[in-house]
DNA sequence: AGCACGCCGACT
DNA sequence: GTCGGCGTGCTC
């Protein structure tokens, strides 16, 4: 009896299991039979329903509750488990981001449905039956050959195998001498190979691939790989992915930052590998996103290219991480759990131990200082690959320029424009602003049209025939009438948005091909990449887009380049105006030019005495970014300084206020930290909820993390209001 | 995340 | 007089 009891007492025990949601702790559970260990997935019970989590390390600090009061777990499910590099990363990403391990354990699941629910399909093998020889055709004798092995394979590939029809093999089936039995298998995906040959490469870039490769051997080595657009970066790191792949345990992570239009990203990848990589994005269905999660977890998926969520994927080995367009803001996550994709993926590499390269031809703040502190080291690839030269910047300075009343195209953006199509050439037009036109009032009453939910106006889209707020969606029909004074047709357009300046370029060039891309055309990544085909067929002549088409295209024949209004970013004025429209306008400029025609940009612009237009028209972005970068560390702002935004909101102004200045009284006064404001957020109503902004700056010494979470202690929001806390902000919004 | 519990408006 | 709005709190 009392050994029994033992026994019993041995094999039942508790465990801590973490839950992909904002619960704020562990729960624990009891187990019987063997000891899960940490990292796998189990099913439990929870308030009377069932969900799936991992088994975690219990956190010192917390309390033990009784265990006869704790329920069992239901199930150990039949998936990989999550390694312990993966649940640091976890705990580490919500440590730092001050989010709940449950929030940042979701993004790792991503498809709580696949771990349960796998696909099955039947699976046929020789069986054991006798049967009447005298009942054995020449098809069924075929199809006993085939399966003689034992190898388990679909009733589809046995007949096809056999050269005989499935009705053949099925009659078997029935007789026994095949049986069947139910799998659960991914359908897989192929390998790929990295001793495939890829493109020739120019002396720059085999010298950038020796050094990087000399660097492999450190583990964790962070390398910046700048090089000029058009330079051949990708085909460097490939080289680099394809020696780190000889390590046949080894997978490579890849994050680009718009997974909508990487359609020749994988043209290029499957040149060099033979196949194409396991893609993870957003537009994944279900099946898709579980096969590809189970392939990663199993570490078959050798290669994963993948948007910034890709980084959380639960990784058996990785072995290299290549962030692409590592200055790109997208990688910037806004809600939810909030992180930078490319900070987070450096933390990733070192907790892997494995190299990470970030590669961009405009490289980021945060990189370059890192670089200065010796911390990255850096790679530069100088020229254009093929021997291209890098295109004629020219400005066009709107305040003089010659242009037509009611033209959004100078005239001498127009006569380069005819030029370019006359020799049969592409041109793109960039104007970062979706619609017909930003901004609808009325010429008798002045009424500007807002969105009722968002201190924002109402951008007219005339092809859908309706204003919509950019901010919450919010649409209403184009009205006639304005709302405010009744008059009729008294409304009035202002200011260009990409469909107006399509319409103008129509006008003038009635015969020109003309495509509109922005986030409004371009609604999957099939159509995007559709897009992308006939503009590299030719059949395009003028390109006209938003920041969608800024990035990592190559097409041959697009020698223009037309930057309609390059002030618009510069005009916010927040702390990356700058940094950020350099790095948009260097990066449009690249598209022009990249092989053997000669490249030209017309940039027009109403400041162009500011230092970002002198910067890139001198050629010289040094001195700019240099100049840039001793301004954030006189101020002690990032990349040397650090934010943290703390944007306080709710559907009640007074109540939004009074939080707002309560957090500011208690903020605990300390050197080496400030806090400015609370001030209305710029924008002061977004969907209906009214904000309200602190900015929290302290040295790189301080634990900014810590600093928050002792202040934040105690506050308890109420009546509907939210504390959105963000580190490193990119937004000023 | 879900789901129950709990107090204040428009209805069979 | 009830049905139900979703604010608040709890789940091992």
């Amino acid at each position: 009896m009392a050994k029994n009891l033992s026994l019993f007492e041995e094999k039942e025990g508790r465990i801590s299991v973490l839950l992909p949601f904002a619960l704020g702790r562990v729960l624990d559970y009891k187990f019987d039979g063997e000891r899960p260990e940490h990292g796998t997935f189990v099913r439990v019970p929870l308030a009377g329903r069932v969900v799936t989590g991992v088994v975690w390390e219990k956190p010192k600090e917390e309390k033990e509750v009784p265990l006869e009061k704790l329920k069992f777990i239901y199930e150990v499910l039949n998936v990989p488990t999550l390694t312990d590099e993966q649940r640091h990363f976890i705990d580490w990403v919500a440590n730092y981001t001050i989010s709940t391990p449950g929030n940042v354990l979701k993004m790792s699941m991503s498809s709580p449905g696949a771990l349960k629910t796998l696909p099955t399909s039947m699976q046929y093998f020789k069986g054991k039956a006798a049967v009447d020889p005298a009942r054995l055709t020449p098809a069924r004798l075929q199809v006993l050959d085939v399966i003689d092995d034992g190898k388990e394979r679909s009733i589809k590939s046995i007949s096809k195998k056999a050269g005989v029809s499935e009705a053949v093999v099925r009659g078997l089936i029935k007789l026994g001498l095949i049986e069947g039995v139910e799998r659960t298998k991914d359908r897989p995906y192929q390998p790929p190979d990295p001793e495939m040959k890829g493109p020739e490469l120019n002396d720059e870039q085999k010298d950038a691939v020796t050094t990087l490769k000399a660097g492999l051997e450190k583990g964790f080595q962070p390398t910046a790989l700048e090089g000029v657009t058009g330079s051949g970066k990708t085909e460097v790191y490939f080289e680099v992915i394809a020696d780190i792949l000889k390590n046949p345990e080894n997978q490579v992570l890849v994050l680009l930052p718009e997974i909508a239009l990487t359609g020749q990203w994988l043209e290029r990848f499957r040149n060099r590998f033979g196949a194409l990589p396991v893609e993870w994005h957003s537009d994944l269905g279900k099946a898709e996103r579980r096969r590809a999660w189970r392939a990663v977890a199993s570490g078959e998926a050798r290669i994963i290219i993948g948007a910034r969520s890709a980084l959380f994927l639960p990784f058996k080995k990785l072995g290299l991480v290549v962030v692409d367009e590592e200055h790109d803001q997208s990688f910037k996550q806004e809600d939810g759990v909030i992180y930078h994709a490319r900070d987070m993926a450096v933390v990733r590499a070192q907790l892997a131990d494995c190299p990470i390269i970030l590669s961009s031809a405009t490289l980021s703040y945060e990189t370059l200082a890192n670089i200065e502190r010796k911390r990255f080291s850096h790679v530069t690839l100088k020229h254009r690959y093929g021997g291209a030269s890098f295109p004629d910047l020219t400005a066009i300075d709107m305040r003089e320029a010659e242009n037509p009343a009611g033209n959004w195209l100078s005239t001498a953006l127009n006569e380069a424009l005819k030029e370019t199509l006359e020799r049969g050439e592409q041109a793109m037009l960039f104007l970062n602003r979706r619609g017909y036109a930003p901004l609808t009032l009325c010429r008798t009453c002045g009424t500007r049209i807002e969105c009722p939910n968002c201190t924002a106006w109402m951008v007219e889209h005339r092809l859908k025939r309706h204003l919509m707020c950019h901010h919450c969606g919010h649409s209403i029909p184009t009205p006639k009438f304005c709302p405010e004074c009744g008059v009729e047709d008294s409304l009035a357009v202002c200011g260009p948005g990409v469909e107006r300046l399509e319409e103008e370029v129509a006008r003038l060039f009635p015969h020109a091909k003309r495509l509109v891309m922005t986030s409004d055309t371009i609604t999957s990544p099939h159509k995007g990449a559709e897009m992308v085909a006939r503009i590299a067929a030719g059949e395009i002549d003028i390109i006209i887009g938003t920041q969608v088409i800024t990035k990592g295209y190559h097409f041959p024949k697009l020698t223009l380049v037309g930057v309609i209004d390059a002030d618009i970013g510069l005009k916010g004025g927040d702390l990356r105006a700058g940094e950020r429209t350099y790095q948009q306008l260097e990066q449009v400029s690249g598209r022009a030019g990249r092989e053997k025609l000669k490249g030209h940009v017309y940039i027009q612009t109403y400041m162009p005495d500011n230092p970002v237009m002198a910067a890139l028209l001198s050629g010289d972005k040094e001195v700019f970014i240099k100049s840039d970068m001793a301004q954030r560390l006189k101020f002690n702002m990032p990349p040397y300084g650090r934010l943290a935004s703390i944007l306080v909101s709710g559907p009640n102004l007074p109540k939004v206020e009074a939080l707002s200045h309560e957090l500011a009284r208690r903020f605990p006064r300390d050197k080496g930290v400030s806090l400015f404001g609370p001030a209305q957020a710029p924008l002061a109503r977004l969907q209906g909820r009214f904000r309200y902004r602190l900015l929290l700056k302290t040295n790189r010494k301080t634990h900014l993390q810590n600093v928050i979470r002792s202040w934040m202690k105690g506050v308890r929001p109420r009546g509907g209001i939210r504390i959105k806390i963000d580190i490193d902000p990119y937004s000023f919004l």
